[in-house]
DNA sequence: AACCCCTACGACAACGTTGTCAAGGTCTCA
DNA sequence: TGAGACCTTGACAACGTTGTCGTAGGGGTT
């Protein structure tokens, strides 16, 4: 695994000392076209023209030019590059999300890698934090330098920034959310309906009065959650009752609040829906500090690691992170020239807590 | 544990709904220098120098142009400025990381991003999936697009790429993990250290048969840990055992029959240590599959979500890969001219697993 | 009034590359 | 053998910016 390379570059000044300064600059410009030019003896344009693979550059002088560029280290200087291109294209792309250390949006941030790596692409990423100022000024940032399209995950309310940029040329593809008056590619996961499929599942087993516990209103993805949880009761014909009903808070402590009032009412609910994964884990372990965690059933929207671990292991509704990268960056990149909103499934694994019957049965 | 997964839509796959046509570039160029200066009625230097904040425009002028600027919605062209530049600075970080998807390295990359963003600077991240022509090229691609500084989690072997930036004048800082040979800057967790509190901890519960399951010793930080291990029996005066350790593999069935074959044996440890979070995740399910979870102790390596949700909670040694990453970006942005190796501490997090004393206790 | 200095601005080259066009050579075919 | 087509190569402009230098004009000092 670790290839005996012997460094033959000795000749050239790449070898490092092992302990001291700092290898600063030693006047080691970068070489250019000019410089390859000068070694293989001929004109800085037939160096570009077999750097670039065009064709009318005859085999001999082909090889040259190769070799005169492989002996000098010679790489194209990007920033020259984007700036002639007729095209404008300067091979990069902007990713835009609330926090990249957060594992949906890392796996989300992985797939975009991944396919702007095989195109040749490079990828810049930010966190937004949910800032508004913060992501209107890093889209300007991008738009600065160029990039040729942008992914983002959108805060709500103000799209002007973005449709500056888009009419200025870049290419725009939101996830996770979408934005209203904006005509841009956007990818989703269908919340509604995994949320319906979750609670649909409940009910199969027999559940009549599931409680649930969500993130504020005011977050797109969690109206669209309750929006799937209402459906799937009146798909059941079970009346939707707001005292089952939490939708603020995202906190830790917060979540176990809600847990415990409701399983504290008078007539108490016999599972539980959760519409977050920090809802979900809290919602889980509040539930095995009671004891109860295997007769109160428990499905949550968002897998997450472990979630097999617990005892019972938690039944959720899955997202594809990983997929919605991907597919966002196909679209970011691809060359289709309608907007599209592309709509990424979701997936039940049961585990166990979400198979927890109604007690009466 | 086998997970039960039941696609909930198949039938739907993903779908697409075509809502218009893409916003194409009507013809709008971005506005460049010359526009602006026609704008304001001044030659083109001058709004450089206005939007640059250099001294020597008078007020009027200035805000004539400011105002010109703001009209057209004016940004300097990243890719001209940097080919302009005298020092040649881009204002862009590389990052290259194991896999950005991967919780430490998110985390980290998060930490890099948040001082790059406060210096404004864009960061390009990207994985290598420990494969070592991936990581070769990327580098080659940073340098190619004139980064600043180059952030990286080296594969073991074979540093001349790196090399060669370092002597191209591209700051590189390296993290988790050293080089050979390589005077540049590195930021690394105390494995050893961390590893040895960890061990010396179960050893101050009473524990002397301290079984150790850890990844490749061809991995720099699994060497370092299984050091720090070592270290701590031999400050105790426990003599090694190597029937108690076993150092390959990384995947949870892999762990789990180390588990397994390490609680089979004739005298059977009392306590484990686990070297990484896949480990101490696999042990622990592994522990309470048999009902062993308050019988045998368990310290890990790398803290993980929900560590804290298992029961017992376990008992980590915490690393910081926030932290890395903060103080990673701040050697690459800064200008210190001196190589140096900075190490972060680990924190032990106590919370149940590690403190179960030893049986005869 | 002659001198100088300072301020405010502009003209122009240069960064390293790609796009355009023309020059010179070879080949084909009449 | 000449004309035209093609192939190979080079000269040069241009991309949008920053760095260097020049210059016009105002104000101060002798």
């Amino acid at each position: 695994m670790a290839s005996n390379q012997t460094p033959s570059m000795a000749s050239r000044g790449v070898t490092s000392t092992v302990m001291g300064t700092l290898s600063a600059p030693p006047g080691t410009r970068r070489p250019t076209l000019r410089d390859v030019a000068a070694r293989a003896g001929v004109s800085f344009k037939t160096v570009s023209r077999v750097v670039n693979g065009e064709p009318g550059v005859s085999p001999g002088v082909t090889a040259r030019v190769r070799e005169a560029a492989d002996a000098l280290g010679y790489r194209p200087n990007a920033a020259a590059t984007a700036l002639r291109r007729a095209d404008g294209r300067t091979g990069t792309l902007g990713v835009l999300l609330d926090d990249v250390g957060n594992p949906f949006f890392a796996a989300l941030l992985r797939g975009i890698e991944e396919v702007a790596r095989s195109h040749g692409i490079a990828v810049f990423a930010s966190s937004t934090d949910l800032n508004f100022g913060c992501e209107r000024d890093m889209t300007r940032a991008y738009v600065a330098r160029q990039v040729d399209a942008l992914i983002t995950a959108p805060a709500e309310g103000d799209f002007a920034h973005l449709a500056q940029a888009a009419s200025e040329g870049t290419r725009i593809v939101l996830v996770d959310r979408p934005a209203t008056r904006l005509d841009v590619d956007v990818v989703l996961t269908d919340n509604r309906a995994g949320s319906r499929r979750g609670v649909e599942h409940l009910i199969t087993h027999g559940h009549l009065r599931i409680g649930y516990i969500g993130r504020d209103p005011s977050i797109y993805t969690a109206r669209e959650r309750f929006a799937g949880y209402v459906e799937a009761l009146n798909a059941a014909g079970i009346p939707l009752d707001m005292t089952l009903v939490r939708r603020e808070g995202a906190t830790r402590s917060s979540a176990a609040d809600h847990v415990e009032a409701l399983l504290s009412l008078a007539e108490p609910p016999t599972a539980l829906f959760t519409g977050q994964d920090l809802i979900t884990m809290t919602a889980a372990a509040t539930l095995q500090r009671k004891g109860l965690q295997y007769d109160v059933a428990l499905v949550g929207f968002d897998d997450f690691e472990l979630a097999d671990l617990l005892q019972p292991g938690v039944t959720v509704i899955a997202q594809d992170p990983h997929a919605i990268g991907r597919l966002a960056a196909e679209r970011a990149l691809g060359r289709e020239s309608t907007a599209a909103t592309n709509v990424v499934p979701t997936r039940l694994i049961e585990r166990g807590s979400g198979e927890i019957p109604h007690p009466s049965r």
